[in-house]
DNA sequence: TAGATTGTTAATCGATTAACAATC
DNA sequence: TAGATTGTTAATCGATTAACAATC
């Protein structure tokens, strides 16, 4: 992993002590204490909101259920969708949306929609109590509220950044 | 940005000096010189392997193409995707892609298949004489070839990190 | 000349690595 | 006791920031 073992002590000792001086780490142990610490050791509900290619790509990814991250919803504006569902997944329409964060948790939103729409409906789900949000849409989220955590995936950048790659690589010849 | 006037001097300063002492820098000038550093300068032709909802979901992305990367094919074992397109972007078959790559230029390959099918599929590439995989198989890669690119897009990774992000928020209180 | 802005060296800060003590 | 492995302090390294010289 190109980390050295004193960097794993170093890191592990930031949270505590999960060995035994002279004995080693508890594998099993050490894997579960990780786990708490990133928050993998509780169920996170996630709604998409955008059910195009990539929200329904989102949606049929099974290994996220195996980390203890389930989708329960999708929501699109598209009528020729409604009633429609991804591997037993559910598409509502937008318009549910209200109804359907004030009769389910949800803790994770996916925004996979066009950017034009991300700033608006991502202050909707603010409203909405929602505190988390994975956002795909190409644009810097500005949410004032400090307590929502905004996590960005942002391809172009790493695209750009295979790009560069990409010069370095071709120079060191 | 939060990136202090100091930071941005010192690194710009690593690729040369890009402004006039006293006078400033040209913005023109000097976007298109990041440009040229990260390799945006040069076309990159793209071939998409997976037209599965994530395959196809990136062939819709018009934004990369404002960046100088531009999708030129996809392939796919689906025999039903045969013949078809997106966005005018042929869907080509698996078996096509070996003469595909001979007679065609490729830049970068994008993998969008099953994690189970993605080291063979990257080796093949490999051979091909492909250089730069944008990955999206929840694999790390294994090429020996010094000389090829890999840039990978976990979003497994990305989504724990949004966990641990809620976990440090909800202590913050 | 005074003010403003970049280039570059020096100082500071933080993260990584090394060393060793503690423990099995 | 000897060997092995973690915890923790110290040393090193690199990146960020500050200071100032150079220039318009």
């Amino acid at each position: 992993m190109k980390v050295t073992a004193s960097q794993i002590r170093q890191d592990l000792n930031n949270f505590g002590g999960f060995g035994q001086q002279g004995y080693g780490y508890n594998v099993q142990f050490l894997y579960e204490e990780i786990g708490k610490i990133m928050g993998l050791n509780t169920e996170h509900r996630i709604i998409i909101i955008g059910a195009g290619n990539l929200g329904q790509a989102l949606a049929n990814y099974v290994k996220f259920e195996k980390l203890g991250f389930v989708i329960t919803a999708l929501f699109d504006v598209n009528p020729e969708l409604s009633g429609k569902s991804v591997r037993g997944i559910p598409i509502l329409m937008l318009s549910e949306l209200d109804e359907y964060c004030r009769t389910h948790r949800v803790d994770i939103a996916a925004l996979t929609m066009p950017k034009s729409k991300a700033d608006s409906i991502a202050s909707k789900l603010v409203d909405l109590g929602i505190r988390a949000i994975w956002n795909f849409a190409h644009v810097d989220l500005e949410i004032p509220n400090k307590d929502v955590v905004v996590e960005s995936v942002h391809l172009s950048d790493s695209l750009m950044q295979l790009s560069y790659n990409i010069v370095k690589n071709s120079k060191n010849k």
